[in-house]
DNA sequence: CATTTATGTAAGTTTCAGCTTACGGTAAGT
DNA sequence: ACTTACCGTAAGCTGAAACTTACATAAATG
């Protein structure tokens, strides 16, 4: 049911970035931060949003944050997919048979 | 190269429905419409939306203009989760094995 | 305990996405 | 040919999302 936050989170180019980062390594806000074109208290807002939508979790390390992914996250997007993926081909199919059927 | 325009087509949750709906069953714009809270104008520009980013086509039947899912673009969504799936496995895998090897 | 480091958050601004109404165009029916 | 059905698009409005600056907080360090 948290799919729809997902999508909504990853659609931001910005956020995307953030998120494939850390999918890469897990990082810290700032070292995140120096190697993009917008403030820290952005990328920190946008792990926010990560986070509310289950995608990335985080854990104090000194006084930095480490912000890694939630593959739980991850798969709740892909079984939406999955799920999805099959009733949209049944659906394909049955539509290509009608047009091969007769155009009425 | 495709999977953004899909994440962000996907992100609205009246696309979401439109999209949807169309993959349960191909229809005509006035009849999605008709079952949504919002004008058959503002479906029209959702199914332009999903159009541009390869998720749905359509052909004209009549007056009509028939809209259902293109797989191939669900494909391209799939395959990306797909292989993001596994970097972030093992960068999670690496980031558990170095907080169990020592804090420093 | 003062300072530095690293971050979260509040407040304000600006851009943009989604919506509506209005209009124009094409295909079918009579 | 005129009317009806169905759709796409332009123009304009509105609310929300993303960004910045400024401030508050927690942990390490001397």
């Amino acid at each position: 049911m948290t799919y729809q936050e997902s999508l909504s989170a990853l659609s931001d180019p910005t956020r995307r970035i953030v998120f494939e980062a850390i999918a890469n390594q897990p990082s810290a806000v700032g070292d995140l931060a120096a190697n993009m074109p917008v403030s820290r208290p952005a990328v920190s807002q946008h792990l926010k949003v990560l986070t509310d939508a289950g995608l990335v979790v985080s854990h104090a390390k000194g006084t930095k944050r480490i912000y890694s992914v939630r593959p739980e996250g991850l798969a709740d997007l892909r079984r939406y997919l999955e799920q999805f993926w099959e009733t949209a081909l049944d659906a394909f199919a049955n539509e290509i048979a009608k047009n091969e059927g007769g155009t009425k």
